[in-house]
DNA sequence: TTATCTCCTACTAAATTAGTCGGTATTTTG
DNA sequence: CAAAATACCGACTAATTTAGTAGGAGATAA
């Protein structure tokens, strides 16, 4: 529930891209002055949300990346869930290794578990891109 | 994001409690086997519930803790944010009147950050322990 | 008096985080 | 064409956090 630095910086550069939406491709460089962020850690992040297809990307001189939909389309779930692994997620115990709620887990209250996780889901995929901006 | 198995446990032992509000003091032991939780781990997470006042705890044989409150009166959001330090906060966000960074920063879309944090922070108090249990 | 309990501190192995560094490939621009 | 700017890629690392263990001390009920 503690956002990592990665989360964060993630959803501020997509808030950046948001707001320059109209702008086309904007490099990196400039994310990482503006937001003081590291550019190569800033890179990594990025590439993890261009698998995602969460933006696209154009290399060379002004090149850079841009929102691969409009910031409407594209809510606060995606982008957590993709740089944080399973977001809202909560660990269950069984013998040997983790095991996601959702998949195949008996703990008795799992269901509950599950419960507050989906209005966690809900709330982020309530808000996109779009609302965060102007 | 992803909850840590401390707030995992800490949640489901909680719940646990719940379920058994009338019984009196439970104790950890048994939280610890019904669960498959590791006792010395989960002795330290109560250490920190307790603190919070979320539980009191009784020694000596037959002793055990208990919710503090009943179950309508504790939300989800206490528990985590217990747990997990400030839950659903970004790092670059006010807390009180400073803003967190790690470094000095004049992040200019912080409040939109804030409004992210707030929707989860919302959605877990909403939910009461007593939602979990039945 | 003995078995359960909470409570406390210290140690640790493994994983994750938050980077850095150095280089390659591609494209625009002077 | 050459140089600069950009995406892209992998290896390395230091610090922190996580998820425990271990070994008790003190309280209480049976």
């Amino acid at each position: 529930m503690k956002f990592s630095t990665r989360s964060t910086y993630g959803l501020k550069a997509m808030i950046h891209l948001a707001q320059n939406w109209q702008k086309g491709s904007i490099p990196l460089s400039a994310i990482a002055n503006n937001e003081n962020i590291s550019l190569g850690y800033l890179e990594r992040i990025f590439a993890v949300l261009k698998k995602a297809k969460l933006v696209k990307s154009e290399k060379g001189a002004s090149g850079g990346y841009a929102l691969s939909r409009s910031p409407e389309d594209i809510d606060v779930y995606s982008i957590i869930n993709t740089l944080e692994g399973e977001a809202s997620s909560f660990h269950c115990v069984e013998k040997g290794d983790k095991v996601y709620c959702g998949k195949k887990c008996e703990c008795s209250v799992e269901p509950a578990l599950l419960k507050v996780a989906r209005a966690i889901s809900a709330a982020l995929k309530d808000i996109k891109l779009s609302d965060l901006i102007g």
